[in-house]
DNA sequence: TCCAGCCACTGACCCGCAGTCAGTGAATGT
DNA sequence: ACATTCACTGACTGCGGGTCAGTGGCTGGA
């Protein structure tokens, strides 16, 4: 019965104009500013059709982390980290998670909100189940990376896989979200010069904390020199031609 | 002329009423679903009233947060953290940290929220810069110590301190919120089996990352984990048998 | 002692928006 | 041709953040 696929087909795109529509109304407004009025309106279908779709605001905004991090692990992939060893593939995602939170700021933002429970704490099961597939997808992409390390004698073997992905995530998260705060702050209010947060580098000190972890991760006996980073660049320089080591 | 400094003393008290009712609504509710109205009715003043001391919701919750940060940085002092020596000191103000987030969960939460800025953007100059004070102090208050162990020679010398105590937060904090919240959801939602975040002990790993970073920080005569500066550097004494990069 | 002015305080009211639901009509099935 | 379904609509409701004209008690002066 195509009739029946079709319509599912519809409703499938009808969702996804939603969510798009969405998507430019929250990232112009905010969570809090953003109307299902004005969703609505650049949707070009009415109100009432959203809750059938969704059954809260906070379900759209949920939604769109949800998108937000397939397109992080999205974005993760096409960086090919399987190309080069584990350390040369931690290195690859965190420079691309760097250039994602610069490139998608405002999606940035959101995932970072979302690491706050109370914006997820009422959403349906459902979106929530995808939301926390979504996140498992993300880490879980990385963590196989670190395994690989461990399981091939590059990483140290006394830290399991999934602590040296969180760690790696929060520190990493943790001094991106401050850069662009403190970036953004620079816009709007101005940040007290005595501020510690004015007187931080946040790009090189993410690309400090990104080879400190990496050292962390190595053990000591094999080369920790391989995967040097060749330094903070001016913007551009992240898929720049690398020299690839293989033995 | 005691008349007005009575006054100015009572309204003082009243703030503090109106700030002591908005902290058990707020906390038993969250910023959302907390209302104005109990929070009025709570401190036994009208609605209005509240609006006489903070010009909006979100001051109100940015008040609590400044008097959390306050809250934590006695929490610090009372460690007495300059009785021992600097890596001791971040010992001590790292397990008081980890205390904190335990004893005082929904403050914990409401500062981790406070990073985010939407939470932040639209409170009243004044609310606000008595936010970014607070934070400042409790971040400097760190930073002395590390400060201290720099110029003693017992840290390293190629991190600053704010740059030190920036990765000492964000890590510590990301670990804590996350610790928080997948303790909180074994209470309401289930957490999936197959979740990261199931999988990793935190307590476990706050200690691990707490002694990482204090390895870090402490400058070791053979070359340890070594914070690459972002300017390009020949690199100096890399350990034994390391590989040697081609071109 | 009385009065005028001040001001902290009140709570009824306004308004905008999340969320609802009875109604509509087009597509589908018989 | 008719019945049924169902995606969709938009006027409506309730709630809660924020307002403001009004009130009464304190104060300082006469």
């Amino acid at each position: 019965m195509g009739i029946l696929e079709r319509k599912e087909r519809e409703k499938q795109m009808r969702r996804d104009t939603i969510v798009r529509a969405a998507e430019g109304v929250f990232f112009e407004k905010g969570l809090r500013a953003a109307t299902l009025e004005e969703v609505a309106d650049k949707a070009e279908v009415s109100k009432g059709t959203i809750y059938l779709y969704f059954a809260s605001k906070e379900d759209i905004y949920c939604a769109l982390i949800t998108r937000g991090l397939r397109l992080l692990l999205e974005t993760f992939r096409e960086t090919k980290p399987e190309e080069v060893g584990p350390a040369g593939a931690l290195k690859r995602l965190g420079s691309a998670y760097l250039e994602f939170s610069r490139r998608q700021s405002y999606l940035f933002r959101m995932l970072s909100a979302a690491e706050n429970p109370s914006v997820t704490e009422n959403v349906s099961p459902a979106i929530f189940s995808e939301l926390e597939d979504a996140s498992n997808n993300v880490l879980g992409y990385v963590a196989t990376f670190v395994q690989k390390g461990i399981d091939s004698g590059t990483f140290r073997s006394d830290v399991t896989a999934h602590e040296a992905v969180v760690l790696f995530w929060v520190s990493l998260s943790g001094i991106l979200n401050l850069r662009q705060r403190s970036s953004t702050f620079k816009g709007t209010r101005a940040l007290k010069a005595d501020s510690i947060f004015a007187s931080v580098d946040f790009d090189s000190l993410y690309s400090k904390c990104q080879a400190y972890l990496l050292d962390l991760l190595v053990s000591r006996k094999t080369g920790s020199a391989e995967w040097r980073s060749p330094a903070r660049k001016p913007k551009g320089a992240v898929k720049q031609a690398r020299v690839v080591r293989k033995r």
